[in-house]
DNA sequence: GTGGTCTAGACCACG
DNA sequence: GTGGTCTAGACCACC
């Protein structure tokens, strides 16, 4: 369920964090489904337990899971609060996206049907 | 001419290496165009010199600069050998972007809508 | 498994490079073999760590190894990309020494043969 | 006649020796042969004076060529004793070179064939 | 513990 | 003056 990439740059307790997020705006975890434990899951990762921990930390956070005491961590009902603001954040991010690729002298006409062509792929998954 | 963003988290090595590749790119920088010995652009931004060398030594690596020892950096003539290398990577970057946006439930039309608006914005610049 | 040669003009940093890429060519270094922390291998050279870190950031950045932060640094996995590569560069410097040879007036059977005689002489190694 | 690479990370003055050393070897540099002055020379390549003066010391101290107060520099007599000494160190390099090729794992078979083509192209030139 | 970034200051070769 | 290398020592994020 939940993937590492050590070749990737990004630190590992945030590429757990993106990918339950992900997981949970997908809808693949529903509310109150149970997490793996931070021992189970570090264990399976061969990662140390303190990176999961952190990883947990900032999804509790953030809203997306809760802990119970002495039973574990658990998806959070999240009311699509988290989806519209992230969509939002993905927004601005693709204006920064857009004026990179007028820098590459990137035609708008190329830009769109680049991102029609990758929309199609994804969908004949 | 070139700028760093001290609130940003990337490096500023990094900062300084992107600023002057899309420069090159934009073809503001000409070549043999020399660029801001390394004392004084460290001067200049208040600065390690050693910091903008790491930059300088990145970009002639790179090959958008080129150093003459005891004369200065100077910006390479690329022959757009840069630009296509640079739209290939942007094309790859693109497609976890699409993949993300279809996570988040954005459609299609929505996404090429904003792109469209963002690109007439520039334009109007 | 490293030596440096301090009397040799060319940089510290650049003869760990050439070691290690050697290395990892001859096969005598695995991938995902982990390599000395940048830390103690400066300690076992009495060298200052700003200098391996060079070493090791240009090594990452041809490819040759990865790092994992809080872990290590790592030979990449190398699908003899690398090889085949440096053998095309050897090739073209190949073409220099002979222009200069015959600048030398040394004849081509003199060549070839003083090459053979080496050969030779690594086999029975 | 001298001609300078910029881009070549050798320093000028080692090249303007070499290549009044090689234009000696092959002869087409007689002895008493007059060199430019230092200044013209300079003028010529648009160069610091001081970076051809440092050229001709050395070439001046390894014999290839002697002063005359107040006439200019001339090519020195040279009865081949430069030509050997070239030769042995040349061959010396060689052996490191095909050390380098066997570690690339480049079959003798290879190397000379490779120089023996090589060779037939610099004799058709 | 690990790698990564940065500063301060020095020395060298080159022009 | 220029770039290039190196040292010493600090701080941060990550594991």
């Amino acid at each position: 369920m939940i993937v590492i990439d050590y070749q990737d740059r990004t630190p590992i307790y945030e590429q757990i964090v993106e990918r339950v997020q992900r997981l949970v705006i997908k809808g693949v975890l529903a509310p109150d489904t149970q997490l793996p434990s931070v021992r189970n899951l570090a264990m399976e990762l061969s990662i140390n337990p303190n990176t999961i921990q952190k990883a947990y930390a900032i999804l509790e956070q953030q809203g997306f899971i809760y802990p119970i005491k002495g039973r574990g961590n658990f998806i959070a009902p999240n009311p699509d609060g988290g989806l519209k603001k992230k969509q939002q954040e993905f927004y601005e991010k693709l204006k920064d996206t857009v004026a990179y690729a007028i820098d590459l002298k990137i035609e708008q006409e190329d830009f769109v049907a680049q991102v029609q062509k990758y929309y199609e792929e994804a969908m004949h998954d």
